[in-house]
DNA sequence: AAACCTTTGAAGCGA
DNA sequence: TCGCTTCAAAGGTTT
């Protein structure tokens, strides 16, 4: 990975990965950056069909097949990108939220209603209209933010907001806030949904100190509903409402969350419209679902002190053991899931598409065409979520969740030969094909970065742009990467470094289906060279989030 | 009905 | 420290 903090590589990941990138990146970055954005989802479905046709084939004779395309239109996109842009423009007239306007954070953020770790029943995709929020940056000096988190509804404040949101105009950073609600059950919130926060050890109550709050978690129960809907000025150009709020208002399902300024600047400038899954068997009585669903299999936190005794009453049917009666908690997102969390919908509207492996094959792509500064966003996202888990959920481990699945078997043992995969894959890809042409993806919201890194800053802060840029047209077919290491780039966030993979996930190792192994060489040289220019915009971007830390990019070796 | 597929990233574990 | 495994989301597909 390359050190972005100056040093001279010396953390940096795969080498010859970053040489690759660099090499890459330096030749054919001027030529591809302006049409690899548009281009990456017809890449990416034609690399479907094309891999599951030639898996065999060399990268480098499908790199020369590549060839520009222009896109037909990207009439959607520029109908959600407008649509936003009327948003963002009302939520900033509206005041409430004003803030400042962070470029690299030009989207609404909104409080996640409910608790995207504790899983439980299913919502149907039908009911996944409502808006779903979550809190930007809680960390309230002093307890008074807490107190006033919880306080009631600010009487400039309404929770009568209109939330629900047609699905194709999530706004772009949607999934980073926009949890899934699936798993809401009706019922008492666990006590560690409630404003106080029992310790996991004392099994006290304790409140939560204000930097222990992600800004992604909505209040508590409490105090949710005391917090009127950030979105309240967020309504569909029709006039009709985009977002529907329960009558009970919004309701956070998390331990009380304040908002001071810097919440409310990053309520205003990272908010976002999104769906929110809204199951109505779900909802809680205030008419929010309340996050902190225990479903048959849920797993309840080891110590179980963290779980109110009504949650464990209101266990479903009948008794079940103590396991099934454990929440189970899940897994915080990273930076990907939050990424696809959110574009899978605009993904989905532009493309026909619906099978979601060929969708997360598409948004993989453009996860990689992200300029670094975006990935960053997510990184931060992620990190910020983790921690929050973690505060949430002092001992849970992602050990705990192991074995909650099936253990997947991928015939694609040694035994199983490429071929194989691509016959299989092929069948899938074939379906694909179809909406292809339909899905003349616009560029992604991301696409305008890439097609012009305007700025210095954006081009230097952006390297991955171009980075991904080349990637894809070095390696259209490129799907899977199967990382032959990983580089990060660490974007140092308060209280912790942030890391960026730039390389591919050396994970799931066993994912070598339909893969051709991506060329580092999509790699971008910036990332090899010190940050200091993104250093700089990152730390721009990021500055409502960090409010302070200026950015210094460390790297991670992973050699 | 459950697992699979697919993506990247984080975490855990064994060597 | 490295490599591998599992899980996180999602929803159509397959078993």
């Amino acid at each position: 990975m390359p050190q972005l903090n100056g040093g001279g590589g010396d953390d940096l990941g795969a080498n010859d990965e970053m040489i690759s990138f660099k090499d890459e990146g330096e030749q054919e970055e001027k030529i591809s950056e302006n049409v690899s954005a548009e281009r990456d989802l017809d890449d990416v479905k034609s690399s479907l069909v094309n891999e599951s046709e030639n898996n065999s084939s060399s990268s480098d004779s499908e790199q020369a097949e590549r060839r520009p395309q222009t896109r037909p239109d990207s009439e959607s996109y520029e109908k959600t990108r407008d649509y936003f842009s009327e948003a963002l423009r009302r939520h900033q007239d509206g005041g409430f939220f004003k803030s400042p306007h962070y470029p690299g954070y030009p989207f609404l953020m909104i409080p996640d209603l409910t608790s995207p770790y504790i899983s439980n029943g299913s919502l149907s995709p039908s009911a996944r209209t409502y808006l779903q929020m979550k809190w930007p940056l809680l960390d309230v000096p002093g307890s008074a933010g807490l107190k006033d988190s919880r306080s009631p509804t600010p009487g400039h404040l309404s929770n009568k907001v209109p939330v629900v949101q047609h699905a194709h105009h999530v706004h772009p950073l949607t999934p980073l806030i926009t949890y899934s609600n699936e798993h809401f059950s009706p019922g008492t919130p666990p006590s560690h949904l409630s404003p106080e926060i029992l310790d996991p050890k004392s099994g006290i109550p304790r409140t939560p100190h204000p930097s222990e709050l992600s800004p992604y978690y909505p209040l508590s129960p409490g105090a949710v509903g005391q917090i009127p809907h950030p979105l309240g000025w967020l309504v569909p150009p029709q006039g009709q409402p985009m977002y529907s709020i329960p009558p009970g208002g919004f309701r956070h399902p998390y331990p009380a969350l304040a908002m001071n300024a810097s919440m409310s600047s990053l309520v205003s400038s990272r908010f976002s419209p999104h769906m929110v899954t809204h199951p109505p068997h779900s909802l809680h009585q205030t008419g929010i679902p309340h996050p902190a669903i225990v479903s048959p299999a849920i797993k309840q936190e080891p110590s179980g002190d963290n779980i109110s005794p009504s949650m464990h009453a209101k266990s479903p049917g009948p008794p079940k053991k103590e396991e099934d009666k454990k929440p189970h908690i899940k897994k915080p997102l990273n930076a990907f899931m939050l990424y696809m969390k959110e574009m899978r919908a605009k993904v989905v509207a532009e493309c026909t598409l619906k099978e979601s492996a060929a969708i997360n094959q598409i948004l993989g792509r453009r996860w990689h065409s992200l300029s670094r500064e975006e990935q960053a966003k997510y990184y931060e996202l992620a990190r910020k979520e983790r921690q929050l888990h973690s505060q949430l959920y002092p001992g849970w481990s992602a050990r705990d969740n192991y074995g909650k699945r099936k253990k997947r078997k991928r015939d694609n043992k040694p035994d199983s030969t490429p071929e194989d995969f691509s016959i299989r894959n092929k069948k899938q890809c074939v379906q694909y094909l179809p909406s292809e042409k339909m899905c003349d993806s616009p560029a992604s919201s991301h696409g305008s970065m890439l097609d012009s890194p305007a700025t210095p800053s954006a081009a230097l802060a952006s390297p991955a742009a171009p980075a991904a840029t080349h990637s894809e047209q070095a390696q259209p077919l490129s799907l899977t990467t199967k990382p032959e290491g990983r580089m990060h780039h660490h974007f140092p966030v308060p209280g912790k470094a942030m890391s960026i993979p730039v390389g591919t996930s050396g994970s799931q190792s066993t994912t070598p289906i339909l893969t051709r192994p991506i060329p580092f060489t999509s790699l971008h040289p910036s990332m090899l060279s010190p940050p200091s220019p993104f250093h700089q915009a990152a730390l721009h971007s990021h500055h409502a989030l960090f409010q302070s830390q200026p950015l210094s990019l460390v790297t991670k070796s992973t050699d």
